[in-house]
DNA sequence: CTTCCTGCAAATCGTTTGCATCAGT
DNA sequence: ACTGATGCAAACGATTTGCAGGAAG
């Protein structure tokens, strides 16, 4: 999908989901909609900050946990602990491979839930998979 | 291995590594021995205040930590980005099956890593697979 | 014009640090 | 006795909340 495009998709599901659409919010989806790593809701104020020297920190948060609660955004907490923020792919089910350095990030199909058997009679609800490794630049520096 | 030996496996490990034994620590060593899920750092320190009432939480921080980076504790961000503890199984690569209810985890061998044909030409560091889902005694209640 | 959103400030939570005292070796 | 470990209090970073004024519908 174009830039652009994102951008209207992303208000338009804050519009239908009854949320008004303010100056930070169209500057929201556009952060997301340029950027395809993850983003940690300081660099997403960073970046707000440079045409709204005004904005704060708690509508950054208030923003971003509304945008993922709603799906436009993927929430995801790091080996590290730390919150990151990306535009979500709602397009299929796939797994990310995370350079630990750029944090640059490649999707990939396969899922191991496929093959898996799993021990005791859990009833299975969800599953976390992600590689870490050093992207092809960040090997060259 | 038996809950006791465990403990003095524990013990051994941190007095050969230069620490003090101190009744704080052969309790944290017990406290793990006989849990065999996740604790965060509030749990430990509640079960430490039973019989230390005056323990403090940097005290269990600071061991918590020192337990993780010794390779004595395993140390977890769960999904909601808590951190966890367990007493760390050294014996072999594995990967858990982790109760959303309780917590009870189970490990199994099978490692995607094994099939998996990463795109890009990353350099693997690291990897993540966890499954989650509901133990059968969570789901009989 | 009404209701929701924002920005500010202050509160909160989890974790870490500095320091004087205490305990293990 | 020497040195590291503890408990206290205070600092700290990240996130959340209450509230009054401002903007979107």
């Amino acid at each position: 999908m174009a830039e652009q495009d994102l951008i209207k998709d992303m208000l338009a599901r804050m519009s239908s989901s009854g949320w008004r659409i303010t100056d930070q919010r169209r500057m929201l989806a556009q952060i997301f909609a340029s950027s395809d790593g993850y983003l940690t809701p300081k660099d997403v104020y960073d970046q707000m900050s440079v045409k709204y020297p005004s904005v704060s920190f708690d509508t950054v948060y208030r923003n971003l946990r509304m945008l993922s609660e709603m799906g436009v955004l993927e929430q995801f907490y790091f080996m590290d602990g730390g919150l990151k923020f990306k535009g979500s792919c709602l397009k299929h089910h796939h797994h990310h491979l995370i350079c630990t350095n750029c944090e640059k990030t490649v999707a990939f199909d396969y899922c191991p839930m496929d093959k898996l058997e799993v021990p005791g009679n859990y009833k299975i609800i969800n599953h976390r998979f992600e590689v870490y490794g050093i992207c092809e630049q960040c090997q060259e520096v």
